[in-house]
RNA sequence: GCGCCCGUAGCUCAGGGGAUAGAGCAACGGACUUCUAAUCCGUUGGCCGUAGGUUCGAUUCCUACCGGGCGUGCCA
């Protein structure tokens, strides 16, 4: 279809004198199935031709003339409608994702720019909470579709493991804590202390001051305080592990901020250097009211760096070793004034590559009643969310399946993406309202949906493999040449022109750094062959029917799949 | 106060400056001896926050206002 498009932007070139990439930026999808696949509105060409739009769409649809690949070419009202020629489209399309199979969507030439994703970075020693699973699922969505259009891609889970939080816990380790407990369960447990820590500090405003001092021991490479911290570290670290595994996301890198330690003096430096940082009130400040922002602090009047000190280090540093081509924060919206400094900053100390830093950011999830607070110990654990969906899909599956012979397998997969796909299927820029109703509901638009889609496709496949009269689209070429009968029902058209447009939405989802085009044409896919399905027989098709939707669903299926797979969801065979 | 983001059906949300603004949920009615009913079909439901502006054309872009969220020098 991209193909298709093309071409249609090649001969709109020529017949209006527009350059190809113009011509292509105005084509649009027509509103109504029945309209074709592209449409140029004329009314761009109206004045510079000095005629109505109406009369442009004839006289230019009458010069087209039709080939193998466009049907046809015909104006309405003010519109000029392309129709892929259906048969054209299938020979092309379906043998093509059919040989490529997992790898269809994917670029087959790769290319060598480099995009690092920054991700997820959760705050070591405190729970993974639903909050942090915006980050996590968007960012791994943004590294599969860059590795689909052929980049190389490092994705870095720059985690949360330093700063003040940790004098609080090291002050109520040294306080409250057992190390037994810690062994035992060591995300909760950290949690339990640092919910401890707030609600003393309440009463006894001394800890916080003791939180600071044992932080700056920390800073100051204070033995007994960095073994605390190592051991902290580690273990939360094997934790979190576990989950990113669980929901089968692997990082090229785990360095977090304690990782530029020994960076954040240059960094300062050379701010300084730049001319860039002036004292006040025995604080490091950059000025950036000059640029329209407020001014931010590079270094406390303790001395100690702050947040966008080790943002800076850490940019320098990734643009150093990787050479990026693009370096992406997947990092919430409350955060976006902190990232036009950074980006102005590193601008200013005269990095041209600044341009390609972007932070790509979304809405916040909280209660009905209020925000989600670690401190007040005001959050939901993504592992019991994770948990409870997959049990919800286990008891569905017990009830529609029973004989399935992998039920807690299938469940994972309807579970994890049920969640996965709540999060990633509206606007990341919306916040979202947590409602256990809402993460627990299979139906519609959902990841269950979509998977239940697939799972249609597979059984049916199944049965035709067993079925010695029917026959599995890959273990007959000729297929192909069977035109009698082709796609006689409409729902088989939609379904196929739909299909067509997957590698266009991949495009599009990592242009807008929007997964949610991915999620939301997977649902209109899927809806596509529900419909389908209901009003067209496979197995029980006229022989020469039989054979074609054999090899449109099989073309549905790879492309449910690999898209699923875009998002980091899995597809079930059965469910 | 200032800055950024959001405002579309009862609820949750799509909507690529263009054709009659669409889904899901909820409600109501219908379809399982027929490839898995986590599905499908139908009905009900809209001053696209308000007022201006730009444009041949604005839900979409601009301005102001209203409402909500977030941020705004020693957290991240």
């Amino acid at each position: 279809m991209l193909a298709f498009r093309e071409q249609i932007s090649n001969i709109l070139s020529t017949l209006t004198g527009l350059d190809a990439a113009e011509a292509a930026s105005y084509l649009e999808i027509p509103p109504e199935p029945g309209m074709g696949e592209y449409s140029f509105p004329c009314y761009l060409l109206a004045r510079q031709l000095r005629k109505a739009p109406q009369a442009i769409a004839s006289e230019l649809a009458a010069k087209i003339e039709p080939d193998r690949y466009l049907g046809k070419a015909i104006s309405e009202g003010p519109y000029l409608n392309f129709y892929v020629d259906r048969l054209h489209l299938f020979k092309q399309l379906i043998p093509e994702i059919v040989r490529m199979g997992t790898a269809y969507g994917k670029e087959e030439k790769r290319h060598d720019e480099t995009i690092v994703v920054d991700y997820s970075a959760p705050n070591i020693a405190k729970p993974f909470g639903v909050g942090h699973l915006r980050s996590t699922v968007i960012g791994n969505a943004l590294c599969r579709l860059y590795i689909a259009l052929g980049y190389h891609v490092m994705g870095i889970n720059h985690l949360g493991d330093w700063g003040t939080q940790f004098g609080k816990l090291i002050v109520a380790y040294r306080r409250w804590g057992e190390s037994s407990k810690l062994e035992k369960d060591p995300v909760h447990y950290l949690y339990q202390l640092y919910v401890l820590f707030h609600r003393e500090a309440e009463k006894e405003p001394d800890l916080d001051e003791e939180a600071r001092q044992w932080f700056r021991k920390l800073e100051m490479n204070d033995k007994e305080a960095m073994e605390i911290w190592e051991r902290f570290r580690g273990l939360s670290l094997e934790e979190f592990k576990r989950i990113y595994n669980f929901l089968g996301i692997k990082f090229d890198s785990f360095q977090g901020e304690s990782f530029y330690n020994h960076l954040l003096e240059d960094t300062i430096n050379l701010a300084v250097g730049k001319g860039l940082a002036r004292e006040s009130d025995g604080a490091l400040l950059a000025d950036l009211e000059p640029h329209g922002m407020p001014p931010c602090l590079l270094r406390k009047k303790d001395g100690a760096a702050l947040y966008i000190t080790r943002d800076l280090a850490a940019a320098i540093y990734r643009h150093e070793q990787y050479h990026f081509q693009k370096l992406v924060y997947v990092v919430g919206a409350e955060q976006t004034l902190h990232f036009k400094q950074l980006f102005k900053i590193i601008e200013l100390l005269g990095y041209t590559w600044s341009k390609h830093c972007v932070h790509v950011p979304f809405g916040l999830i909280h209660f009905k009643d209020g925000r989600m607070s670690t401190r007040e110990g005001n959050v939901i654990f993504l592992e019991d969310v994770l948990n409870r969906a997959i049990e919800m899909a286990h008891r569905i599956i017990q009830e529609k399946n029973p004989d399935l012979h992998d039920k807690e397998e299938a469940a994972r997969m309807v579970g994890l993406g049920a969640v996965i796909f709540g999060d990633l299927i509206n606007d990341r820029i919306k916040d979202i309202e947590f409602d256990w109703d809402k993460v627990l509901d299979f139906s519609g638009e959902t990841a269950p949906y979509v998977q239940y889609a697939h799972a249609r496709i597979c059984s049916i496949l199944r049965k035709a493999g067993q079925d010695g009269n029917a026959v599995a689209p890959e273990t007959d070429d000729s297929l192909l040449l069977s035109e009698t009968g082709f796609l006689s029902d409409p729902e088989e058209e939609q379904l196929l022109i739909t299909m067509a447009r997957f590698k266009e939405q991949i495009r599009r989802s990592a242009a807008d750094y929007r997964p949610s085009h991915m999620a939301r044409y997977l649902v209109d896919l899927a809806r596509d062959f529900n419909k389908f399905y209901h009003n067209c027989p496979v197995l029980n098709a006229p022989e020469s029917l039989r054979k074609n939707r054999f090899l449109l669903i099989e073309g549905v299926r790879i492309v449910i799949k690999n898209g699923l797979d875009l998002l980091g969801i899995e597809a079930p065979e059965e469910m």
